[in-house]
DNA sequence: AAAAAAC
């Protein structure tokens, strides 16, 4: 019942309601514009919600299995932009006009196959389901609390019912996505005319390949211009404004914008230091350039990982580099990859040289901020290539040629889909974190990469596990590679301590929040997204300061959170396990896993998060009574011998054996989240230098002068980021539906 | 099982 409610309430475009009374208007709404229609009346909610109505009848009898990526995988039938058979449809196809006056039903009855054919399967998936498109977009993260909460309600059914409707989609495969998308926006009421821009968007992108390609974008006014040329004037603002949720474009712009904050507030070098007689790299044989970089940022003595495996790399040897993050994979491939670029003429336009896979985002800023020193010393092109940023700078950089491509596969397999990038040229190719992205569901689009790269290139795979999947893509792509491991996994470093604690679930909060009360940079793991909100929640209202951080923020606020986190600003990170892996902070002295992990790995990778390079580290691991058996498993299975202790909140000393305090409980304000997360003003207007993740050589005054200058809405929406009333963290809801409904009853808008 | 990865 709550259920149908409420998918009623979110394909019908309608915010959700979160108070009974509102709830109860919804439904009220619903039942008359109900009647309305039975009467004939001819609304256009109305008919969106009949429509949602069929697409549910059709989705919930159709079936199938299929794992998600493979949702995207059914993308990547470029024919299906490219063929692009509906412009005409689009382009006569009256239905987006009608909007206002929604008349045509007829011409939906007389465009016959569109059921049959619809199920643009990703994007549906995501725009179906609508806490997806909009995550970390103004309505959603309350749309997901809500959801969530009904799922856990009513068993996770939820979850099923989400998946049949996902694979149904799926089965009626990936012909006219645009239609659906359209419809989708239809169904769902929303008129931000957002799915049918970016229809258009690729549509003309895929016309001027040739020709224009790499042209600056230019965003803002110009989509209106848009609009009124193709639609024959008519202009869609009015229904945009309607809509107060940041929009993609936004959000994106937020991530460019927290990627220049991110930039200002990088580490220095030290111009001074020199390369010394004992340089362990120069002894390696590499670029001189190279090891004077590397001396410049301190660094004079390889890792162990890096001694084993950089001879080899240099010699152009294919390699399988086993090792937790943190043993310095980064420069285990990056040295020799660099080395052997150096000298090399710069890259053709859209053709790099050298390609960097990782599974996440962040993992990709972190390989690009250890690199960019060295690539800047061998004067080559980088470019981070990654989801939720701007198209524009990829692709103009593209444009200009890159010679090393650090990218997450995602965004990658778009740009070549784009013909924005080919990997026809790429000499090196290194896989990062290769268990993760072996993982079902990552591992066709890996595939699909490497399948795009040159056989007898060189790859480098790095991976902290070998097992099925590694292997399995190891074996295939690698040529004759030599293997290296390093001893460092987690349950052998001996600077860990681990700890089990075993606790009652009303002591659970009490006790997160005295054990992560404590100086020293400390993450927090949960098993999900919700849940690493809600207790960060719980903490700062416990008097911790704590920020969550996981794949629902968007990138803009992802970035925010991990940079306040690296910086010290922000003392504790809640986190899902997008930070188990990868991420590279220094000096985080606690890991405390609020969830057990689920497996072994996953535990070795969460406690590998501390005691880096020798530091001292400790991993707490909260156990109920019914996980125990579970969590010694684990243990067992890592590898850590330690005894689980029944932990009550009145054992300060076992507390404070993990290095935490009873906090004083006055709760942290909003503003001093909102403080540390907002977006700072950048300093550098325009033109302000080579950005870490898109190096425009050293000849260039960079892009982005040029460019804002060239767009004219994107500085508007830039700087109403930088005032914080858009789009920054700032504006979202982050507390728990009733939390926030307490406290901010109107911040979502009316309509 | 969750999370991640494109728009």
């Amino acid at each position: 019942m709550a259920k149908t409610g409420n998918r009623a309430v979110g394909t019908s475009g309608k915010k959700p309601r979160h108070t009974p009374a509102q709830k109860r208007a919804a439904r009220e709404a619903r039942e008359k514009q109900a009647r309305a229609q039975l009467k004939g009346k001819r609304q256009r909610p109305t008919g969106a919600s009949r429509y949602a109505e069929e697409d549910r009848g059709a989705r919930s009898t159709e079936g199938g299995g299929y794992p998600r990526r493979d949702d995207r995988g059914g993308y990547p039938k470029r024919d299906d932009r490219g063929g692009y058979p509906k412009r005409d449809d689009r382009g006569g196809y009256p239905r987006r006009d009608d909007r206002g006056g929604y008349p045509k039903r007829d011409d939906r009855g007389g465009y016959p196959k569109r059921d049959d054919r619809g199920g643009y399967p990703k994007r549906d998936d995501r725009g179906g389901y609508p806490k997806r498109d909009e995550r970390g977009g103004y309505q959603a993260r309350d749309d997901r609390g809500h959801a969530r909460r009904r799922w856990a309600d009513e068993d996770r059914s939820g979850w099923r019912e989400e998946r049949r409707e996902r694979e149904a989609r799926v089965e009626r495969g990936g012909r006219t996505e645009h239609v659906w998308r359209a419809r989708r926006d239809e169904r769902e009421g929303r008129q931000d005319r957002r799915g049918f821009h970016e229809g258009r968007g690729w549509e003309e992108r895929r016309h001027r390949d040739d020709d224009r390609f790499g042209e600056p974008e230019r965003r803002g006014p110009r989509r209106d211009d848009r609009f009124e040329d193709r639609r024959g004037g008519r202009r869609f603002e009015d229904r945009r404004d309607d809509s107060a949720e940041a929009s993609p474009e936004d959000e994106r712009e937020a991530a460019e914008a927290a990627y220049q904050e991110h930039l200002a507030s990088g580490a220095q070098e030290d111009a001074t230091a020199t390369v010394t007689e004992d340089n362990g790299f120069a002894g390696l044989g590499l670029h001189e350039d190279l090891v004077a970089a590397l001396a410049r940022t301190g660094i004079s003595q390889p890792f162990p990982i890096q001694a084993a495996t950089i001879p080899d790399a240099l010699a152009g040897r294919d390699l399988l580099g086993r090792g937790q993050t943190g043993s310095g994979k980064t420069m285990a491939f990056g040295l020799p990859m660099l080395h052997r670029l150096a000298g090399r003429p710069r890259a053709v336009p859209h053709r790099p040289r050298a390609l960097i896979l990782t599974p996440t985002r962040e993992l990709a800023m972190q390989i690009v901020d250890a690199l960019a020193p060295l690539m800047r010393a061998v004067d080559k092109r980088f470019l981070l290539v990654a989801g939720g940023m701007s198209y524009t700078p990829q692709l103009s950089a593209l444009e200009r040629g890159v010679d090393v491509l650090v990218a997450t596969p995602g965004r990658l397999i778009d740009l070549i889909e784009r013909s924005a990038a080919d990997l026809s040229e790429v000499e090196v190719a290194v896989l990062d974190e290769a268990d993760h992205m072996a993982e079902m569901g990552f591992v066709e689009a890996i595939k699909e990469i490497l399948d795009k790269t040159p056989t007898d290139g060189q790859r480098l795979l790095f991976s902290a596990t070998l097992d099925h999947g590694v292997d399995q893509v190891a074996r295939a792509y690698l040529t004759d590679p030599v293997t290296h491991s390093t001893n460092d996994v987690a349950a052998s470093v001996d600077t860990m301590e681990h700890h089990v604690f075993l606790v009652h679930p009303h002591h659970k909060k009490p006790i997160t929040a005295a054990i992560a009360n404590r100086t020293g940079r400390t993450i927090v793991f949960c098993r999900t997204k919700l849940g690493a909100d809600r207790v960060a929640l719980q903490l700062r209202e416990s008097g911790v300061f704590a920020a969550a951080l996981h794949g629902g923020l968007n990138q803009a606020q992802r970035t925010r959170v991990l940079d306040a986190f690296k910086k010290g600003t922000l003392p504790v990170l809640v986190a899902t396990d997008v930070a188990a892996r990868g991420i590279h902070v220094d000096s985080v002295s606690l890991v405390l896993q609020v969830d057990p992990p689920a497996d072994h790995k996953d535990y070795l990778h969460r406690a590998g998060r501390t005691a880096r390079a020798g530091d001292e580290g400790v991993v707490v691991t909260l156990a109920l009574p019914h996980q125990k058996k579970q969590v010694a498993r684990l243990l067992d299975a890592a590898g850590v011998q330690t005894d689980a202790l029944t932990v009550a909140p009145e054992d300060v000393a076992i507390i404070e054996t993990a290095g935490g305090s009873v906090p004083d409980g006055e709760p942290i304000p909003q503003s001093r989240l909102d403080e540390v997360l907002r977006p700072r003003r950048p300093q550098r207007q325009g033109g302000g230098g080579r950005g870490r993740y898109g190096d425009r050589g050293p000849s260039r005054g960079g892009y982005r002068g040029g460019r804002d200058g060239d767009r004219g809405g994107y500085r508007g929406s830039r700087d109403r980021d930088r005032e914080g009333d858009r789009g920054g963290y700032s504006r979202r809801p982050r507390r728990d539906p009733d939390a926030a409904r307490d406290s901010r009853p109107d911040w979502r808008p009316r309509g």
